[in-house]
RNA sequence: GCGCGCGUAGCUCAAUUGGAUAGAGCAUCGGCCUUCGAAGCCGAGGGUUGGGGGUUCGAGUCCCUCCGCGCGUGCCA
């Protein structure tokens, strides 16, 4: 069970470069068969090809300096700098004693050798600065490029890794409602997962509910003792259930303690321990509870059940609301370990890692004081035991060679501990020796307008249902009322169609405003700003989307013609090179963690595409080649910001 | 106390991991709809990147130091 504990907080952030270091690395083409794969598939792909000639440049100039020089191609930091930079002299001249500038020259005429043939596929490259490298691709290389990229994958191919990835998403609670600190962990939780999915990896969702332990116990004691009817059951009572049964095993014990000290009087002591002892009874008929359903006894355990499914079945809602593939086979509760945890331990004591100290039995870290207990003075196990249960499961019976913890960022320590620990103990090491990364990707809390975490007027957390809620009905009053204008493509729709643009809009505003941002980092929710249309939100990257598909329906045939590209105009050519961008943007998503990465990339296509549709005319194109081969750049434009919102978990209506 | 993290335009955030004149959105101001969807486009103003020092051809980014803020910190999860 993994409560939000929404405390107050301000600013919270990981270095990415610290945070996924390890990530970065893994793109970077050391070894020498992906590079020779690069060079076969420079074939087709002119950048492709240009980035196996910049490879062998720098290694010609360089000699054996060239080991650790960044070889690659970067987009230019302006257009003036001409499509991609290389900024290898800077570094080369340096390592090599010699002048930058004259280094950039020698690799320009490496670069230009005639064994690359690159005379048609870029300009010579010019020298600027200090000893940048500024290139330009010539239209037709540009043209080919696009042309590589327009299929059924968008250019991105599926990775061959075959083990699985593991996400640890949602961390719900049983008998608890879903509320604004879940909202986090489902929508990135979820979203990561399809960026992993996207490049061809197998995925395995997993929902570490909070469905067993002493807090269970203790709201089934008190619905059965109140002869609550189940079948009839309501979250909402159970929720009440909940929160009652925690607060009479509460208890006041160091309330009692103060009275005594500051000599209150007899009546408010004897008060204090009268609650004390009702408390230690709840508590001990939670005992009991918790006996009697590990023990299996059958009244128990049906009831448990149930309370399961009807927390399930408002957890599903939000989901499938939210338009997650959050489903019931990600369920794995923490009921699902309560077998090994006995066992864990023992792994533990047997490999001398953990050891007892003041009757708990803790592991210890050489490089932090804090310990890490797994089981209580009681003899009572702890959330640092289910997870490493837990996570010894996914790394080994999941196969996985990466798992990720998408939990609030609060509980950094405590994944620190339960990844060291499980590393020390082997569990991390795959039976084919490859070493599992564990991930704990941290995010930031949801702030209210006072900067504080967001609750109720009257101080309890926001239902996530009724926060879902305001951003749908805003949405529906948006899209209905558009559809007001004659002049409006929705016009006349019917209103079920309209209602469902609607919640789409809605939930891709709360969506996008989640995953737009550094994640590590607590952002305040304004539903005013996140619904507003303008500027950089969701709804601003599906009215993109509705215009290019507009355009395309309009096109009729021609929008499935494929036409060559032709590339001419300033603004085609920037959106040209962005696009060339989205497999390599999808890919540095995925394997950083960082959705905003797969976000910023698609605003600038929605913006890209604004800027060249008010400056080229499409379907009104005089010349007949440049209007076909405008329509396909819009389809391809359309395809990929289609193909990113789904990525994204953010649904693309075609009219709104 | 110790540990982790944060500080960039009035506000919300970027900056491709050390590269060119620190960029976007909101807000403000000025242009653009009888023509492919104006939820849009084009342009303007707005900065001592918390302060100081250091490393080098080059620092918002790396190192040191100070200031401010947040979170965590042994028997809850």
């Amino acid at each position: 069970m993994r409560r939000p504990r929404l405390r107050r907080s301000r600013r919270r952030r990981l270095r990415p470069w610290k945070r996924h270091r390890n990530h970065a690395r893994r793109l970077e083409p050391v070894d020498p068969p992906v590079g020779i794969l690069r060079r076969m598939n420079a074939v087709q792909d002119p950048v492709a090809r240009v980035e196996a000639a910049v490879t062998v440049a720098v290694q010609t100039v360089g000699g054996d300096a060239a080991s650790g020089i960044n070889a690659a191609l970067k987009p230019s930091a302006k257009p003036e700098f001409g499509d991609f930079q290389l900024n290898a002299a800077m570094a080369l001249g340096k390592k090599l004693g010699r002048a930058p500038r004259d280094v950039a020259a020698e690799l320009v005429d490496a670069l230009m050798a005639a064994e690359h043939g690159l005379e048609d596929v870029i300009e010579t490259p010019e020298i600027a600065g200090p000893g940048f490298l500024n290139i330009r691709l010539r239209p037709t290389a540009l043209a080919t490029a696009l042309a590589g990229m327009d299929d059924d994958r968008l250019g991105i191919e599926p990775e061959p890794e075959t083990h699985g990835v593991t996400i640890d998403v949602c961390g719900v609670n049983v008998a608890k409602q879903m509320h604004v600190g879940h909202l986090r962990s489902t929508v990135i939780g979820d979203t990561v997962a399809r960026l992993f999915e996207r490049v061809g990896r197998t995925v395995h969702r997993q929902n570490h509910l909070g469905d067993w332990g002493l807090p269970i116990a203790m709201t089934l004691h008190s619905l059965l003792a109140r002869g609550i009817d189940f079948e009839a059951l309501d979250l909402d009572t159970l929720n009440v259930a909940y929160r009652d049964a925690q607060l009479e095993a509460r208890g006041d014990a160091r309330g009692l303690d103060a009275a005594v000290a500051n000599r209150c009087g007899p009546h408010r002591i004897a008060e204090l321990e009268a609650q004390n002892e009702s408390a230690g009874a709840a508590q001990a008929a939670a005992r009991d509870a918790l006996v009697r359903l590990q023990s299996g006894d059958e009244e128990m355990v049906a009831a448990w059940r149930r309370l399961i499914e009807v927390t399930m079945i408002e957890v599903y809602r939000a989901c499938d609301l939210l338009g997650t593939r959050i489903a019931p086979d990600s369920e794995r509760g923490e009921s699902s370990f309560r077998d090994e945890l006995a066992e864990v331990v023992d792994a533990f004591v047997r490999s001398e890692l953990a050891v007892e100290d003041d009757g708990a039995l803790v592991v210890r870290f050489d490089d932090r004081e804090r310990p890490m207990l797994i089981r209580k003075r009681d003899g009572g196990f702890l959330y640092a035991t289910t997870d490493l249960a837990a996570l010894r499961y996914r790394v080994q019976e999941l196969d996985s060679d990466e798992v990720i913890y998408v939990v609030d960022a609060r509980q950094r320590d405590h994944f620190r501990d339960v990844f060291d620990a499980c590393r020390k103990i082997g569990w991390a090491t795959l039976p084919d020796g490859v070493e599992s990364k564990l991930v704990h990707l941290g995010f930031g809390t949801v702030l209210g307008a006072d900067k504080k975490p967001l609750k109720t007027r009257s101080g309890a957390n926001f239902k996530l249902m009724d926060l879902l809620q305001a951003a749908v009905d805003r949405g529906v009053e948006a899209v209905t009322s558009r559809a007001e204008d004659p002049k409006a493509p929705t016009h006349g729709l019917p209103t079920a169609e309209l209602e469902a643009i609607g919640r789409a809009v809605g939930i891709a505003a709360i969506k996008y405003a989640d995953l737009s941002g550094d994640s590590a980092r607590d952002y305040v929710f304004d539903l005013d700003r996140m619904i507003a249309f303008e500027g950089d939100t969701g709804p601003y990257l599906q009215y993109a989307h509705a215009r290019l598909c507009s355009m395309l329906e309009k096109a009729g045939d021609d929008a499935s013609a494929d036409a060559d590209f032709k590339i001419e105009t300033p603004e085609e050519r920037r959106l040209a090179l962005l696009l060339l961008r989205y497999p390599e943007t999808m890919k540095t998503a995925a394997a950083s963690l960082e959705a905003s990465r797969l976000c910023r990339f698609l605003y600038s296509v929605a913006t890209e595409f604004s800027s060249f549709y008010s400056a080229c005319p499409v379907l009104r194109a005089e010349d007949a080649s440049i209007r076909a081969a405008r329509i396909r750049l819009v389809r391809l434009t359309r395809d990929v910001l289609r193909d990113g919102l789904d990525t994204l978990g953010i649904g693309a209506p075609e009219r709104m």
